[in-house]
DNA sequence: GATGAATGAGACTTCATTCAT
DNA sequence: GATGAATGAAGTCTCATTCAT
C-alpha cells in the first residue's frame, strides 16, 4: 500500500505549486529531451527555450538529473495509474463480462494517456536503460505492478473458459505484445499515417482473441 | 539493386583488413555505447578501455560519430541480410509450404542473430530516434525492404488459403508485434531467466496462427 | 586620539542594537568562516545556518565583505583594547613593579580573551594576508600601537635595571615570541590537550626573564 | 622507516619529468595562492598566468585542489628534510657539543630554505586549517617527526647539564617560539625591513640560552 | 601508425546580489 | 523587515579533436 501511496503522491503533487517559470524549464526539458535526448541536451539550451536564465533551472532542480526524474517519475506514475486506482475497490477487477471487453477499454484508455504524453514516454523508455534507479523503480513499481494484475485478469477469464490453457505468462505476453505493438506503431513510429483507430483496434482485438480462444 | 549492393558491400567489408587496434577500439565502443548510451560515453573513455592512445581513436575514425556509424551501419545489414539475399534467388521466396513453418524459421534464425549481436542491436534501437540520417537509412534500406517481403509472404499464404482474409498491413504488424515481443523480452528485457526456448517459440507460433488462421 | 576614538566606536557599538536576526547571521558567519574561510563559505550557507532568508543577510550587510569586516573589525578592537584603555591614564603605565608582573597580568589578560573569541581571532589571522585594507588597519591601529607602547614598557624597565642592554626591539621580539608561541600552541594548535595553565606559564615566564635578566 | 620513504620520494620525484607548461602551471598557482589564497584563486587566473588553455590544467592536475596538493606536499617535505635525512645516521643527531652550536646552524639551514619557498610555505599555512587531510598529513609526518627529533636533543643537551631541568615540551616551545618568532617576523611580516642577520641571530640564541641554562 | 599533450568551446553548477511581494 | 525566486557572471571541469613528435 505504501508504494501506491508513493506513486499516488508524485501523482497528485505533481503539477501543482509549480512556478510559472518552473513550468516553462519542464515543458522545454520535455521537449528537447524528447527530440535529442538526455545526455545530448544541454542545460543552456534548456534554459534558452524556457526564457530563463540558466541559474533558475537549478534553483528548482538540484542537478540537470533531478530535471530528468521530475518528468519521468510522473509519468510512470500515470502510465500505470489505472491499474493502481483500480485496485482500490477490488471488485472492478473483473468489470468486464470478456476478456475482449477489457482488451478494448484498456487500449482505449493507454492510447488516450499516449497521445497526451507521447514526449515523455519516449523519454521514459529511452532514458530508462541507462539510469540502474530509474530501471529499478520501474520494475518495481511498474511492470510488477501490472504484470500482477494481469495475471489475475488472465486466470480469471481463463477460469470462465474465455482463454486457452496455456502459461499464462505466454498469454500476457502474447495480448501485450499485440497491444504495444499496434500502440508503439501508431503513435510512435508512424503517427502521421492516416489511421482508423476505430478499426485498427477491432481487427487488433479479433486477433488476439483468435490466438488465445479456447480451442474446439 | 544498387542499394542492395551497398549493404552487401558493407557486410562483406566490414570487419575485414581491421588492425588489431582498430577491433579493440570498435569492441570498446560498442560495450560502453550499449552501457551508457552514445552521448554519455567520452572518447577518452573509450581509449582507456581499448587500451589505446585517445589520437588512435581519430585516426581511424574521422569523427566520434563515424565511430558510432561504423558499428550501426554492418548491424542494420546484418539485420535484413536475410531477406536481401534470398532475394537473390526468388524461387526461395516461398520454400515454405506453411506461413508457420516460414516464421519458425524466421524466428530461429533472427534469435540467433540477436544473441550475437545483442550489444550492437541495442545500440541500433536506442540512437535511431536522434539521428535522422540513421532514421532515415533505417526506413528506407532496413524497415520498407523487410515489408515489402513480408507483404508478399502473406500475399502468398493468402493466396494458399492459409491466412485469414484481413489487411495485409494488420496480418503483418500483428505477426510482426507477437514475435519480436517474444524475442525482445526474451534477450533485451528478461535474458537472464531460464527460458525453454523450444516450448515458447512454438506457443507463440500457435498463437499467432490461431489468430490469422482462416476461420471457419 | 581619533583613530583611538574609531576603535572604541567599534568597541561599544558592537553587539549592540544588533536584532535577533542579525546576531544570528553574525554567529553563524563566525563559525563557518572559521571552519572553511571566507573565500570558501557561501552566503547561502550562512542563510540556512542562521535560519534567515538569503535576502536577508544583504538588508543588513551590503556585501559578504561587509559581513566580514563586521566580525572582524570588532576583534582587531577587543585585541588592543586593554593597551588603549591603559593610555588613557598613563599613570598605570607602569603599574607593575617587575616586568615579569607585567607579562603575567597580559598573559592572563589575553589568555581569557582568546578563551572567548578564539573563532574570530582565527578568521582575522587567516584573512589579513589577502585584504590590503585589512592588514593596513592592523599595522596602524593594532600592530604600531601595541609595538609603541611595549616600547615604552622595556625601556622603563630597561631604566630600572631589570633587562639586558639589549635592542629594545630584539627583547620586545624574544618577549612577544615567547608568549604568543605558549598562547598559540595552546588555544589554537593543541586546545583539546590536558593543560596546566598556572604552571606552564609560570615556566614560560621564568624563562623569558631568565632571557632578558641583567646579566652579571 | 615507511613514511619516510614517502617523503623522501615526494622530494626526489617533485620538480622532474614536468612538461615545460606544467612547470609554468606549478610556478603561476604558486604566486596567486599565497597573494589570494586557495579558494580565492580561479583556474581561469592561472591559465592565463601560465599562458596555457585552462583545460591544460586538468590534464595534469585532475582537480585545482590536486594542483594545491602537488605544491604543499612537496613543501612539507623539504620542510623535515634535513630532520628526516639526518636520522639515516643517527651518530650525526649529536653532531654538535654545544645546544647553542646546533640551534645556529639549524636557524641558518631553515632561513635558507624559507628564503627559497617562502610562497609555498605561507600557501601551506595558510590552507592547513581548511583541509583535514592537510593538517593530518602535517601532524603525522610533520610536526610529530620534528618534535620527536628535538625531544632527543633536549634530553642529550639536558643530559650534558647545559640545559636547565624544566620539562622537555616547555624547554622546545620556549626555543622553537623563539626562532620560529624570529624567522617569521624577518621573513614574512617584515621581510623588506633592513636586517642584520647575523647579529639579530646571535641575539635570539643568546636570549634563548640564558632562558634555559642551567641555573646557578 | 601511434602517441598523448594541448586546446578552447562548452558542459554543469554555484554564487553574490537584486527586487517584487 | 523579511522573503526567496530570479539572475547572469563566473567557477570548475570535460570533451572531441588536432598535431608535433
Amino acid at each position: 500500500m505504501t508504494e501506491q501511496n508513493d506513486m499516488l503522491d508524485i501523482l497528485l503533487n505533481s503539477e501543482e505549486k509549480l512556478t510559472e517559470k518552473q513550468k516553462r524549464i519542464l515543458e522545454a526539458a520535455l521537449e528537447i529531451f524528447a527530440e535529442k535526448g538526455f545526455s545530448a541536451t544541454s542545460t543552456s539550451e534548456i534554459a534558452k527555450k524556457a526564457g530563463v536564465a540558466e541559474g533558475t533551472i537549478f534553483r528548482h532542480y538540484k542537478t540537470k538529473k533531478d530535471l530528468l526524474l521530475s518528468i519521468v517519475a510522473p509519468t510512470m506514475a500515470k502510465l500505470i495509474a489505472p491499474f493502481i486506482i483500480r485496485d482500490i475497490n477490488k471488485v472492478l477487477n473483473t468489470k468486464y463480462e470478456r476478456y475482449e471487453d477489457f482488451l478494448k477499454a484498456m487500449i482505449l484508455n493507454r492510447q488516450a494517456f499516449l497521445k497526451e504524453n507521447m514526449a515523455a514516454f519516449r523519454i521514459l523508455i529511452q532514458e530508462i536503460p541507462f539510469h540502474p534507479e530509474m530501471k529499478e523503480q520501474f520494475k518495481e513499481h511498474v511492470a510488477s505492478k501490472v504484470y500482477e494484475r494481469f495475471t489475475h485478469l488472465v486466470e480469471f477469464y481463463k477460469d470462465k473458459g474465455q482463454i486457452i490453457d496455456l502459461p499464462t505468462e505466454a498469454v500476457i505476453r502474447f495480448t501485450a505484445s499485440s497491444v504495444f505493438g499496434f500502440l508503439l506503431i501508431r503513435h510512435l513510429f508512424l503517427p502521421e499515417a492516416d489511421w482508423d483507430d476505430e478499426k485498427e483496434i477491432e481487427m487488433t482485438i479479433r486477433m488476439v482473441m483468435n490466438g488465445i480462444r479456447v480451442e474446439e
